[in-house]
DNA sequence: AATGATTGCGAAAACGTTGTAGTGTTAATA
DNA sequence: TATTAACACTACAACGTTTTCGCAATCATT
């Protein structure tokens, strides 16, 4: 077992100062190129690598930035990981993750725990129960205290700091717009409710576009589901829902979820009455996941960009940690959505 | 913006030294309970929380592990990187998480960075490419360092480390018994080729199980289908050569796919020959995921536990760096798979 | 030959914390 | 009264780096 080893021992065994053997690694001038060449062989036999967390320490900075998520088995926000894990890399950093599981205590201690001087600053989506106490305070003390943060997805307008969001009106807008164009006058909207901003933004984007293909809408085409994270829990009384519409309003013909999970539900539904996809009822949803491409029929799609965000949210959040001026004014990224037509309309 | 502030501070404005500080905050009956409680009254009042990077530095030891997978947008590594966090939380630690994608060369250059001085231990699933390249040496030379190691779900026999896998085998053979218990003879197996262990193994139990039973086995009902890693790429030719199959030998009444997705590509190919699952084929696969659950019909499956694997590496390794006995012998673990039960057998 | 500049290297401080080994004061004991 | 013990606190080293400063020795310049 060869075991790390400090500067000061390849010191000793070169007969040189310790300040020698670190400004030759670093290739500073002071140092003849000879015992340069000689520092850095004998380093490269002994495999040195310096101690990040000295290196950290006397930085007064660290090369890791925060994670937090409220799930990670779940597609989009393992997009938004993989994103930021690629740039993280690339710009030289590491990616310390770490769950809510929607939960507004868990989030609170997370970044209690990762603000101590682990990280140099957070990327963080914000659970569900966050949203809707909507009490941001340790948003708000991190900021303080000179740690930069982005959010993603779930936007809150009053926070200040960085931002990446998808344009959620105007994905929900544009599926809506594409059912319309296939004739369908019918729309059923699955969506949450409303003090999830994705939600709530999707759902004024059905009725835009509604308005503007001069549609009448009417309330009993809106489900909106009590989400408490625990999908196989309220899956059931969603597929009730979604089948007492279809038999109390026969006209619909066509379905916007705002989840795969929710077109998963209604795919099972009107299967069950034995309707066809996209024939009778044509189906699109958000979330360009597993469950839509994979499903028979496959299914047309509102597609986020998860990658997209963690690689705009990480370079975001790593410029303002390497520029380290807390005090520039915040940048909203808006992403664009992208319709990725399959077989269910 | 209030600052991070030193135990020196505290120390100053109190008019005691640093020493006296650190021993108050830690309760030591050096000093006087007196003050004490004034020290710790005032380090609340200032919000002190002493920095993690100055204790990594002194003790030598961080409270973080490093956790290396080859894909994070997939399920049951997802759900293993959900174990693995939850047990962390519970027992003080930090998750660093970073992504092999399947690629030989990220997989050693990430242990690199993240052995030096940040982590106390790995977690890691070797990518394909190092499977099948079967070169080792980061590994070894990682554990020659006296860094904890724990493998997961790919397990190397050669590798000496604690490893934590499922029965592969037997859960194929599990599965293939399953199908054989409701009548069906021609059970055509879809998995990888066979340097991933976890495919052969699979295979191994896909065998045992006709041998048992006393059916008859065929090469030409085992497709190995050549993975790289590119799922989009490599699925048009797998339902290629399902169709094929099938056309070929039309007694084929079931079908094993080692995870989802062969089992998605097999129910399409099904769906366009005009044949029905389950009557006409029955269908199971690996992992338990969000398509076996959703598509129609919701698919058998054999379920692989993943938070459980994820709980049990976290300990194991824990545990190890806790003892800090690099010398103890490992540990295998092997987790039972477990069938559950839907509507496609 | 004396001065100044340059070169090559080492000593020491600093980052924030803990623990060991002291230091001085008061109280108890011989 | 002198010694010891207990108490309450402080000084300092250490963890592994980098960096500023200082100090020789060598070189070039008049």
């Amino acid at each position: 077992m060869k075991k790390k080893i400090p500067l000061k021992q390849l010191a000793s065994e070169l007969g040189v100062s310790v300040s020698t053997v670190s400004k030759s690694l670093n290739n500073s001038s002071e140092i003849s190129q000879d015992t340069r060449e000689r520092v850095q062989a004998f380093a490269k036999l002994y495999n040195y690598r310096p101690n990040n967390i000295a290196l950290s320490l006397k930085n007064k900075k660290t090369k890791t930035i925060g994670v937090i998520i409220p799930e990670v088995v779940h597609h989009f926000f393992a997009m938004v990981v993989r994103g930021i894990e690629q740039v993280a890399v690339e710009r030289g950093y590491n990616v310390l993750i770490s769950l809510s599981n929607e939960s507004f205590e868990k989030e609170v201690i997370n970044m209690e725990t990762l603000a101590d001087s682990l990280i140099g600053g957070f990327i963080l989506s914000l659970s569900k129960e966050t949203l809707k106490k909507q009490d941001y305070h340790h948003i708000h003390q991190t900021i303080e205290e000179g740690m930069p943060v982005v959010l993603f997805d779930r936007g809150v307008p009053e926070i200040n700091c960085d931002q990446v969001i998808i344009n959620d009106a105007q994905g929900a807008q544009m599926a809506t717009q594409h059912l319309i164009e296939q004739g369908r006058k019918h729309i059923l909207l699955l969506t949450t409710e409303d003090y999830i901003s994705v939600g709530r933004l999707r759902a004024q984007g059905y009725v835009k576009a509604l308005q503007q293909a001069g549609v009448s809408l009417s309330n009993n085409l809106i489900i909106k589901t009590k989400d408490s994270g625990r999908s196989d829990i309220i899956l059931p009384a969603l597929e009730e829902e979604i089948k007492e519409a279809l038999k109390q309003n026969p006209k619909i013909d066509g379905i916007l979820a705002v989840n795969e999970i929710y077109a998963a539900a209604a795919l099972r539904v009107i299967r069950g009455l034995g309707l066809n996809v996209p024939e009778d009822i044509a189906l699109i949803c958000f979330t360009d996941g597993v469950i839509s491409k994979y499903a028979t029929p496959s299914l047309t799609t509102v597609r986020q960009h998860g990658t997209q965000i963690g690689i705009e949210a990480a370079n975001l959040l790593i410029d303002r940690i390497e520029r380290d001026d807390m005090e520039e004014t915040s940048i909203t990224k808006i992403l664009p959505c992208e319709i990725i037509r399959r077989d269910s309309t």
